[in-house]
DNA sequence: TCCGTGACGCGAT
DNA sequence: CATCGCGCCACGG
């Protein structure tokens, strides 16, 4: 599985009503810092739920008609806003982490 | 093979 | 709050 596969599955798990951000879909795909390539993703990509992915502390980053387009989609399921962005403390969606466990010993 | 391109994140000012 | 600078880096042409 390569990183664009990744990245691809991690924004599909974002439900209806929730939110992510650039950064923690790149951290929920093991790749921090690889927020630019979640952008990259989402302009090459169709069938995605792009509009459930936000910039850093819930903000539409999306300027002109597709920000518009992004908030009355986000609305639309529900989501609220605090000022210009998304009021994280109810939608953020927690990716659920991956532990790191010891292989058992035999 | 090289290189411009991002819907970014974060700390500093 | 607004802006800036810098790090980031796979991808497509």
């Amino acid at each position: 599985m390569n990183m664009q596969s990744r990245i691809v599955s991690a924004i599909r798990k974002i439900p209806r009503g929730k939110v992510a951000t650039y950064g923690s879909v790149a951290r929920a795909a093991g790749h921090p810092g690889a927020a630019r390539q979640v952008v990259g993703v989402l302009r090459r990509s169709f069938g995605l739920p792009w509009h459930r992915v936000l910039g850093a502390g819930g903000q539409i980053k999306l300027r002109g008609d597709s920000g518009i387009e992004q908030r009355l989609r986000l609305e639309a399921e529900a989501v609220t806003f605090r000022g210009r962005r998304v009021d994280m403390k109810r939608h953020e969606f927690k990716f659920s982490r991956k532990i790191r466990r010891r292989k058992k010993n035999h």
